[in-house]
RNA sequence: GGGGUGGUAGUUAAGAUUGGUUAUAACGCCGGCCUGUCAAGCCGGAGGGCGCGGGUUCAAGUCCCGUCCACCCCGCCA
């Protein structure tokens, strides 16, 4: 070994020993008789001192920033001139010699941890960022996520089964990245977005309990949550109902959170019907910090005769509102970004009323008769300095603009606090969703999701009403993941195919290797899979996905360290077969 | 695909609304001084022509057009 030691353990008890450290020059000190060093390593940084007169200080002298040395020397206690902001605060190393094993460029900013060199930069350099302690921390973090997972998963009798990398396009979802064939011209195979057909055909093999920390690739535009290439924690079981599934996770939630946050998620997590989740908040996926619920007032204002509510209720719209308590205090001008954002949503417009001592006030208010305004005041259970805010428009537009407004207000309002953690299951999911596009059903979650049995008859007659045997988890409201029941019985999965808009023979084209499969006798089952980028980013209250991953894309899905994509040599292109047009 | 914010020394920012001498600061870098620093301190120095391309003008970081990049949001993400 080239060291003794590394630069986070050596302590006052070590006082005396010779010792060896390596690592990066963190910080140099030059005091003329004597010179400090900083050296970091993984495991933290120790203060090396070199006297002058020794051959130690004259290379100390020459050091520069981010080089990397060997410093043999003496443990000496720093007595009263400890730093208790350090770890090994308590002691110094005084050099006997130093040796560079590699010298440095002027780094193009300071490895330090409140830099404020850009992310463009800090990507860039990439090797340069992940030095600095707090992002090295994050990525330690997510190192024992994944172990902690795996443990549990183990310990359960999982089998973490690798899938394919290389696999078949499939029509629905995102869009697929695909990888050209050599040997096949014209033929592509298509990467992940998931392993969930495979998974599937592992409970059809038999294996019972699979698991996989997966990595999958979705051809969609970027977020500050989302990758073009991201990693699932993919699961699946047999024999097994929503609460097994929902419970395992739910243990693996509270045990991660006790294990590795000291936190204790007291209680079961609540459970919302996706219906009950759009209602009340405006979202599949509802953070649960705060109240601020929404309320249909549609009945409430019936009686009166302001055109608005008039209009609203003859073309069978809906209205919604939200009471935002001690809201009065925001400003014309806050209010007015706010009918903005509404407009931004959907909305035509934003209802305002700040709740006084006498009756509301707000444009528009003054057309509205006195017993209509405390109505709403009564039903709103509104009081004085509240601030409410409705929306009139269709009723499924009204709930989604109010809950980003909701969410818009709670984040204005600081209702949304770190270190808080709600979490929640959603369930019911309606099976299938208008896709406007293509004047189809499509699948909310994926085809392969069962349905609830006492919606089984409608699956044909009704389809948007049929709900859905699946489940999501959320996390102040983020999804994290979800899953479902799968269809094991080939005939209902046919006819989930034909809702969808395929027939026979498309079915069994794009899907027919698990139609095939389950026709072999296959298990009832079911799984989850979640976003483990997800799970870490919110776990350490990261700003972004890219954060808690150790080499990101930006958002618009380049590598700027490697320069990914890039052009390729015309020899490849025609190895693949590939002629490449101009865009 | 659409909207917003930004791009000026190695880095982070000021300067842009009201075009005009030599583009400003901090950190970093280089040199010097200094017996206890902790992102050491003090003194001195070097370093950019304003993302890129074009245009208007006597004159353009400053105005106009296009384009690239970064970030945030909508669409999209089964």
């Amino acid at each position: 070994m080239l060291r003794t030691h590394n630069c986070g353990e050596l302590r006052e008890q070590d006082t005396g020993s010779s010792v060896t450290l390596a690592g990066w020059v963190a910080s140099i000190r030059d005091h003329g008789r004597f010179v400090f060093i900083n050296l970091r390593d993984r495991y933290g940084i120790t203060q090396v001192r070199a006297d002058e007169g020794t051959d130690a200080w004259q290379q100390a002298r020459q050091l520069r920033m981010e080089s990397v040395i060997q410093v043999h020397g003496t443990v000496l206690s720093r007595g009263k001139d400890s730093n208790p902001d350090m770890a090994t605060g308590a002691i110094e190393v005084q050099a006997r010699a130093i040796r560079v094993f590699s010298q440095t460029k002027t780094p193009p900013f300071v490895i330090k941890d409140t830099t404020d060199a850009s992310e463009a930069l800090r990507l860039k350099y990439r090797y340069l960022d992940l030095r600095r302690p707090v992002m090295r921390k994050k990525i330690e973090a997510r190192v024992r996520f994944t172990s902690y997972i795996r443990r549990y998963f183990e310990d359960l009798d999982f089998l973490e089964i690798e899938t394919p990398i290389l696999l078949k396009s499939t029509p629905e979802g995102a869009r697929d990245f695909l990888v050209p064939s050599r040997l096949r011209p014209g033929q592509f195979y298509a990467l992940p977005q998931s392993p969930q057909t495979y998974k599937q055909i592992l409970m059809v093999a038999g294996f019972d309990r699979y698991f996989q920390i997966a990595r999958c690739f979705r051809d969609e535009d970027l977020r500050a949550d989302r990758q073009p290439e991201f990693t699932q924690l993919d699961a699946e079981m047999s024999f097994v109902e929503p609460r097994d599934i929902m419970g395992i996770i739910e243990r693996l939630f509270k045990g991660m959170w006790r294990d590795l946050l000291g936190v204790d998620l007291a209680g079961d997590f609540p459970v919302l019907t996706y219906d009950e989740a759009m209602h009340r908040f405006g979202k599949d996926a509802p953070d649960m910090r705060y109240g601020m619920e929404l309320q249909d007032i549609t009945d409430t204002v019936k009686p009166s005769a302001f055109g608005l509510f008039r209009n609203t209720i003859e073309a069978g719209n809906r209205v919604i509102a939200m009471n935002v308590a001690k809201g009065a205090g925001f400003s014309r001008k806050q209010v007015d970004t706010l009918v903005e954002f509404a407009r931004s949503r959907g909305l035509g417009g934003l209802l305002w009323m700040k709740v006084g001592a006498d009756g509301v006030t707000g444009p528009g208010t003054k057309h509205i008769e006195d017993p209509v305004k405390q109505a709403i005041i009564r039903s709103m259970q509104a009081e004085q300095g509240d601030l409410i805010l409705a929306a009139a428009a269709p009723e499924m537009t009204a709930l989604r603009a109010m809950g980003a407004l909701r969410e818009e207000v709670a984040s204005r309002m600081g209702l949304d606090k770190a270190g808080e953690w709600r979490f929640v299951w959603i369930t019911e999911f309606p099976m299938f969703e208008y896709n406007e596009e293509e004047d189809r059903p499509q699948a909310v979650h994926h085809p392969f999701t069962s349905v609830m049995p006492e919606d089984l008859h409608m699956l044909h007659s009704d389809p948007y009403k049929v709900r859905a045997r699946a489940y999501d988890i959320v996390l102040n409201g983020v999804e994290l993941g979800g899953g479902s029941i799968r269809n094991h019985d080939p005939d209902v999965q046919m006819q989930v195919f034909e809702v969808l808009g395929m027939n026979r023979e498309q079915a069994l084209q794009k899907f027919g290797f698990l139609v095939d499969a389950l026709s072999f006798g296959a298990p009832p089952h079911g799984g989850v899979a979640l976003g483990l980028d997800r799970i870490v980013m919110m776990a350490l209250g990261a700003g972004s996905i890219r954060d808690v991953i150790a080499f990101p894309k930006t958002t618009a899905g380049l590598d700027l360290m490697s320069g990914s994509p890039s052009n390729v040599a015309d020899r490849q292109l025609r190895e693949l077969h590939l002629q490449v047009t101009k865009g």
